[in-house]
DNA sequence: GTTTTTACATACCACTGGTATGTAAGCTCC
DNA sequence: GGAGCTTACATACCAGTGGTATGTAAAAAC
């Protein structure tokens, strides 16, 4: 019963999206359409039925990435609320967001191609997915009178590209950096805002 | 005498990296060579004998463009050091390397693109020189006792994808970033981590 | 049961980065 | 000053790329 077709067009399109995600994280955007097809196990016909080009592929494995990073930050902010310190969430967050800076796919995907290959619409698409949860925390401390409103913009771009900087010297193994230096030093920046 | 043809090589060489920065600039990594050897008005077989392929070309005017960036903010921190305030000098050369994240050559060339044509050598390239000054900013803080010794390596990582963030930000016309609120924010942060 | 729609597969195209080869001018050295 | 080597290119060509136009078989709609 149930529409077959759409059930295996589905299939085939997670198949697409699983093996572009694995290409473009080990390849980058250079990642050829053949070797993704081939690992999916079907042919261009079908991956050109799916998306309308190779930019539309990149583009879905980048926002569902970034939607699991969203919504995984965003729950690790929200479990380590406190009344006592209004740091607590937002620091939570940044900690959880460096793991996601430090994998492999978010970080080639997310951090390192994703910007070339948007080009000048990148930060567009970005700020709606990359800045939310940010911005939601800034908001938060503002609406707590620790950061003054009109710093509110500049400061989460600037918690933003520092947390990047972090994550990717995280992964890429820098001497003296480490979780835990990264959380003394967030933790400073944002206590002296105050 | 002196040698007329090696001085014309370097006319060429140096017309293939003024096409190459401008078509880089414009297009990212995607712009033919095809297009470059047609505005520096050579061909294919020049620009191949010059650059052992297009990432070393790539390489080359990314490699220009930091040392330029390097040398004027450096200089830009060394004219405003102070006996007074020891953060003047770091200040300075914050603000000047602004003006370079909002220049358009040097956020597509450097700041988006040259990311991910590097790839995974990426990191080690970009510590040599646009770490180099913020280290050398940092070091001196820590000189003076305004930064934990085991903070320096994470404090420049952070600073410099604050710097990144925040230039990026800047050139895109985000609402309430201005070169004015980043200098404030970034005083505080700074400050804070004493 | 016929028709229409959909989800692919196949065959092809212009163009890309890169290479192999050709060539003419410049330099060296006698 | 001219033979011979070297260098700085130009030309011709190649495999592979993203993308398209067309074909097709099965499922859905009526």
């Amino acid at each position: 019963m149930t529409n077959r077709r759409a059930k295996k067009a589905f299939e085939t399109r997670a198949a697409i999206l699983n093996a572009a995600r694995q290409r473009f994280t080990d390849e980058g955007f250079e990642a050829s359409l053949s070797s993704i097809v081939e690992d999916a196990g079907i042919t261009k016909g079908a991956l050109f039925h799916h998306f309308e080009n190779k930019q539309a592929l990149y583009h879905e494995v980048w926002r569902v990435l970034q939607s699991e990073m969203d919504a995984d930050t965003q729950a690790a902010a929200r479990a380590n609320r406190s009344h006592d310190d209004p740091y607590a969430a937002i620091l939570a967050g940044c900690r959880k967001y460096l793991e996601w800076a430090a994998r492999p796919d978010y970080q080639r995907i997310v951090l390192v191609d994703g910007r070339s290959v948007f080009g000048k619409e990148w930060y567009e698409a970005d700020i709606n997915l990359s800045q939310r949860s940010v911005r939601i925390g800034i908001d938060y401390l503002v609406q707590r009178g620790l950061v003054a409103p009109e710093n509110a913009a500049t400061v989460a771009v600037i918690v933003q590209g520092a947390l990047n900087g972090a994550g990717v010297a995280l992964s890429r193994n820098v001497p003296d950096v480490t979780p835990e230096s990264i959380g003394r030093v967030f933790e400073r920046l944002l206590r002296g805002l105050a």
